[in-house]
DNA sequence: TCGTTATTTCAGAAATTACTGAAAATTAAG
DNA sequence: CTTAATTTTCAGTAATTTCTGAAATAACGA
């Protein structure tokens, strides 16, 4: 691993650690996205300095988060692992996950909460405070998934355009 | 504590160790967000079942993250926290937050990394990859730095119109 | 089929992170 | 200044998470 990609393998792997994504793990995935060509368990397991197991583990939890695709190479029996080629189709799909993993499930425990009938003043208080933070994020949620039907150019144009667009409405 | 905020704390919990938060620090501040008025430390260490200690460590992590402030209550020598009122507030903290803390330091490492000079066909690749990351981060983050200078109003007008503003732009 | 190569599983060990209680420090009132 | 109330610190412990090696399973070719 030349010093370049080194660096951003330890960096990625420290800022992996907050959030909720290992460390290793982190590291696997820089690993991954720099390459040049497809990447195998073996080469990941050396070139980090981690057991094979730990590795198998970690391709595993990228798999689920689909951030990886598998591809074969012709004449070789291991498994080899590629990231998307587009960048944002990398954060498109962070997104994505995340939404299903954290933003839905909070999302349903709000809107049941929404529908208990509140037993004090503070209890009406608190729904309030659930339902505006329920909008927000919905607004949020739902802003996101529009764009993402947009192609990578006109995400581009828009978000270049930034806060330009409110003088654009008057 | 009420079933309904009991609820919502519990969650924020669970979410808040899927985040680099802590699942206590994570149940202080969904505590502290709901409440109708300020709270104290030993409320939260009751209503938590955690130790005072603890909860003085958790309310010096909030308060380094700006998401709760002091708040005197006259004749009372204890300290009182509150979170804003706004959740749009809230929101633009934990983003402004989050930016120096991991995207900062991010984009730092990958502008160094963009000045090396690469050192084969694979470090070429390599930062071409670095390049593209930290255009796209850069563009999401100068974009929601634009958007945080609106009003919550003019921000919640513009996602609402969401990918309509592609049709507007022709 | 058998033998070889590759991957996965999983129990226990190692490392990290979170939490507690006791003591120290701070703060404010008298 | 003294005392009492409150908050913070921190060393040790507990809990959780990550990692490993060994064994099991799977995949394939001969």
């Amino acid at each position: 691993m030349s010093p370049l990609v080194e660096s951003f393998v330890r960096h990625f792997g420290e800022m992996g650690s907050r959030w909720g994504i290992n460390r290793t793990v982190g590291q696997m995935y820089a690993y991954i996205v720099l390459a040049d060509e497809p990447v195998n368990a073996d080469e990941l397991a050396a070139e980090l300095r981690v057991s094979r197991s730990n590795v198998s583990m970690g391709l595993k939890e990228l798999q689920s988060w689909n951030l990886v695709r598998l591809k074969h190479i012709p004449g070789d029996r291991k498994d080899y692992f590629v990231a998307p080629e587009d960048v944002w189709e990398i954060a498109s799909t962070l997104i994505n996950e995340r939404r299903k993993r954290e933003i839905d499930p909070t999302l349903t425990v709000m809107r049941e909460l929404l529908m208990d009938t509140p037993s004090s003043a503070a209890d009406r208080h608190a729904q309030n405070r659930i339902k505006e933070m329920y909008q927000l994020i919905e607004m949020l949620t739902q802003w996101s998934a529009e764009m993402q039907k947009l192609s990578p150019k006109q995400i581009s144009r828009m978000l270049k355009l930034g806060a330009g667009v409110s003088k654009l409405l008057g």
